[in-house]
DNA sequence: AGGCGTAATGTAAGCGGTTACATTCGTCAA
DNA sequence: TTGACGAATGTAACCGCTTACATTACGCCT
């Protein structure tokens, strides 16, 4: 009930000697119940409930060398992809006895591999990386990192340890066959912030393309700036200029997509007449948009919640055996490339 | 240069052996360098670096009584408002010895108060908190924390400690004054979530249609689900058939302005001249919608990198005397309330 | 030359838990 | 009744660092 004596440091010695028994056996009934009696767990239950106490995390990380840390590295704060993974990855460790620990890398490897290292130093229980685009010396750190790794985002051949994606390729290579299945014969490509990643995506939209025996053109208008809506439109306006021809486009993400939506309208094409528009993720805001917009939905949430679980089982030692989990994606159609 | 031995855990002890000194000089050149003399501090740096050492963060917390965690808490994960926020903090963090933990609250002050206490429990360097809406417990938590607390996204009377945010009554007033300067004489209001912060908004709004004479009648359309594009449009479509006057709105955000404008075009709504529409933060896509869209810019990025740095000086003893950083806002004009 | 002050470093006691090992206690078989 | 054994609990070392205090070394003054 008192539990306002935070400030005061209610110690593990204060519930002990509440009780009358050693810190030991308060420890145990913390870490494993099952070895102290039912009525000296049950006493200490109360005198923790009514002294109000709180572990201290360093000193049980120092003690136990492995603290409750889950580590989760990510190229972006603000990108909402992100937002949503770290929604499936918070909601995952609620009700357990873990902690988050975020880094940013801001898609620089170097400086992905710095906090590698630093995060590493806390032995955490558990690590979150996105993608498989590390640097060498990350490569080995994750490798015997002593923990679970999780590589979220993507799939590949080779994970450190566990891995929770999708194929970036052949999403892409999915969306791109819609288009052609929907009719158009000349697909562009609006990316931003091309990393590997994006790259990847790049792939599956010329392989498709080859695969249809249809030219590329000048209709893959690409920047290294970071995404935004804004963007997007001055990607299609690009685009328009220098291909005319083009009469559908396949965007990296889902703001590039709204933002060549608006410049679309700006011009007065229309869609999906004279330009398809299909973005990537299915933010939400694509169902709503008028007209709706098509795009390659992707289980982020689920991915987060994927790995903390992978990290989770991994722990506990109920791993299975299968290190890649696939979610896959799906095409989800709609107005702005002929459907409804 | 041999960074790799994380694993291995180098710790102080191995740095001084390393030397020939004392695991306490070691420590003092790293806490308070002046005091050792400079001959020996530059080997003891040359030895952390050749054994990459890495101080645990445990350890030190432990020992110091005082972690280098600045502890986050806010109300929601995937609000792009607070991945703004997130990123100011995160930037103002970087280059300091400083780490952030964050905690969501998901819009329940129990929970906020809960993750008070695990927070505090870490003695944190300091403490960002949302708003001013905690309970009656977390209020005295915060104020006897014993760090540097920040409440940031709103001003208010009574900071715990300090304070960076705006008015968000008073950004209403002046959206909604806007929008009656423009000629609007029936404005409506959309509200999502209504949170005590989104409440002030409302209130703002009201008192300012009463400054000017104007009856409300029905067109108030909330819902206290969270905020989406989606949700925008339904609420428009809500609004649009219980009070067919409405010649404009003022949405509580980004999302339902966007959504709002989407339904508007899809009933064949002129903007601005059948309907105004008022968004509120200021996200990037406003301006690059069709047609672009009215809000009330809000410096989201400033308010966490303003946090910090006002923690970073309380710790460092150069706090001003300003308790209440007021960052204002920006009412900005487009064309979807004849703007341009 | 002896004494003293100061700067630089060392010593060791924690910080709050965990855990291997030791001890105690009750129970049951002989 | 006694000894053995397992379950429950206690003891104490230790995790890696910080820091108050003790010690040493050195230069300077009288």
């Amino acid at each position: 009930m008192n539990k306002n004596n935070v400030n005061k440091s209610v110690t593990m010695r204060d519930v002990a000697d509440h009780v009358g028994v050693s810190v030991a056996t308060v420890s145990r009934t913390l870490r494993n119940p099952e070895v102290v009696s039912p009525a000296v767990r049950d006493k200490i239950a109360a005198a923790i409930e009514s002294l109000g106490y709180l572990p201290d995390p360093a000193a049980r990380a120092l003690a136990s060398t492995r603290s409750d840390i889950i580590g989760v590295i990510l190229p972006s704060v603000s990108n909402n992809v992100f937002a949503d993974v770290m929604d499936g990855i918070y909601s995952a460790v609620e009700g357990t006895h873990h902690s988050v620990q975020l880094g940013y890398s801001r898609y620089a490897p170097l400086s992905e591999e710095n906090l590698i290292r630093v995060f590493l130093r806390q032995r955490p229980a558990g690590l979150i990386v996105a993608g498989i685009d590390q640097t060498e010396a990350a490569q080995a750190l994750l490798r015997e990192a002593g923990c679970p790794v999780v590589q979220i985002m993507e799939t590949g051949s080779t994970p450190y340890d566990r891995m929770i994606g999708f194929s970036h390729y052949d999403a892409a290579r999915a969306a791109t066959a819609h288009l052609i299945a929907q009719g158009y014969r000349r697909p562009g490509f609006l990316g931003a912030r091309m990393d590997p990643r994006t790259q990847r995506r790049l792939h599956g939209f010329r392989d498709e393309l080859r695969a249809h025996g249809i030219e590329e053109g000048k209709r893959i208008q690409t920047t290294t700036r970071p995404s935004s809506v804004t963007l997007g439109s001055h990607l299609l306006a690009q685009l328009m200029d220098l291909a005319p021809e083009t009469d559908a486009i396949f965007c990296i993400n889902d703001d590039l997509a709204l933002g060549a939506m608006f410049e679309a309208q700006r011009r007065n094409l229309r869609i999906p007449d004279d330009l398809g528009i299909c973005g990537f993720n299915d933010m939400e805001m694509m169902a709503a948009a008028e007209p709706s917009i098509s795009s390659v939905r992707t289980f982020r949430r689920e991915m987060g919640e994927g790995a903390v679980q992978l990290i989770l089982d991994a722990l506990s030692g109920s791993a299975t055996q299968e290190k890649i989990v696939d979610l896959g994606f799906q095409v989800i159609q709609r107005r702005s490339t002929r459907g409804h």
